[in-house]
DNA sequence: CACCTTTTGAGAGTTACTGTCACTTGACGG
DNA sequence: CCGTCAAGTGACAGTAACTCTCAAAAGGTG
């Protein structure tokens, strides 16, 4: 889920001046490019731009993002998702958990997050590298997501109902924010979400 | 679905030696490539070296694939996949006119360049710059078979609905053939993606 | 055969990286 | 407060994927 990422620290104080700084750093370079890709646009912005405008030295800029696509794309959430979805409880159906660990992390960082989310999701619709980018990341959380709910269902790792299962419900996903941020109301997502999950509930008549 | 390449030239005879010559290149390129990154691997085979060993020169293999990725990945079905889709009757159900065109397809190709079709899975089971190159063509096909659809059910073409199916059949599809795949069992592909099927028609359990 | 168009190769330039190394700057014990 | 050590940084050199331009070569055509 690569168009989430967090921007706010996840442990408030009790940093020494090391990584206070590093914070800085990172947000510093994204801030800079954010602005650089929204007036210039992405291919035209070219690293080095940034790490200027950023004020720091272009190696810094690759350590801190280990390619030009990481600096829109890293993704942080990838391990709450995990968290939320096996804090769901044991009984509950396994679809029914993903959705729900799903929606609540998509609602929470639409909500404290949603300019942010605005300019990831508007790159990644015009720049192809970065839409194959975030596919690619999702390949990776329907690997992860696919083997939680296997071990929860005790079914194989690999089995193929779950493998198919996780990656229908992330497709829907995947259309229903698109689709609402397509029409400029990301407010609706949790709603849409549902009626995308509700298309596959009652089955595809084959 | 950039996975699948035509190897074998669409209209046989009839070309002048331009024409040919064009092909053959092509192909050398082709089979140069493919036989340096199975010894050598992927990122390890420099265009040059490719360009040396299809005796062409670095511009040549340029013009013929934008990217090297392109190598790989040029897709000459997605035609092929509308056309089937166009060709259903319009009284069967969309889901079926949409399972139908993809399982032909995919038995063909596997039937008749199942050795290519091998190098490309396996190429883009291992390189993530693949992966995502192939995901982001699955969403080029996603758009344009949504659209069909749409138009087939008298539909919006932007309808979340017509999009959720897509999006979820495609994945089922591409979920079942990396699980053949991965066990080695190509020539079931037709049997697993039936199964994956079965279970969106059988509807998820929310 | 001569003319025109397409295709090709050579070369120069840009940019995203990668690796090395010396320098600076927080962290920490005394 | 200070010296030492490790982490973070910048300068630099190198690689490889493209991109552009231009002139030479080769196919098609009258």
């Amino acid at each position: 889920m690569s168009f989430m990422a967090r921007t706010t620290p996840t442990a408030p104080p009790k940093l020494g001046l090391r990584e206070r700084k590093k914070i800085q750093t990172r947000q510093a370079i994204r801030r800079a490019a954010y602005q650089l890709f929204q007036e210039q646009g992405y291919d035209a912005t070219p690293v080095d731009q940034i790490a200027e405008a950023a004020d720091v030295s272009p190696s810094t800029v690759f350590r801190y993002f280990p390619t030009k696509e990481d600096i829109v794309l890293t993704d942080e959430y990838d391990p709450l998702i995990l968290e939320a979805l096996r804090a769901r409880p044991l009984d509950e159906p396994p679809v029914a958990s993903l959705r729900h660990a799903l929606v609540d992390l998509i609602r929470q960082y639409a909500e404290d997050a949603r300019g942010e989310l605005e300019i990831r999701l508007t790159l990644i619709r015009q720049v192809p590298a970065l839409r194959g980018r975030m596919s690619e990341g999702m390949t990776r959380t329907r690997d992860m997501l696919g083997e939680v709910l296997a071990e929860r269902s005790g079914r194989a790792a690999d089995d193929l109902d779950v493998r198919v299962v996780v990656a229908a419900v992330l497709a829907a996903v995947q259309e229903a924010i698109f689709y609402c941020f397509d029409r400029g109301r990301i407010e609706d997502v949790e709603k849409e979400i549902d009626r995308a999950l509700d298309v596959l509930a009652r089955g595809l008549p084959l």
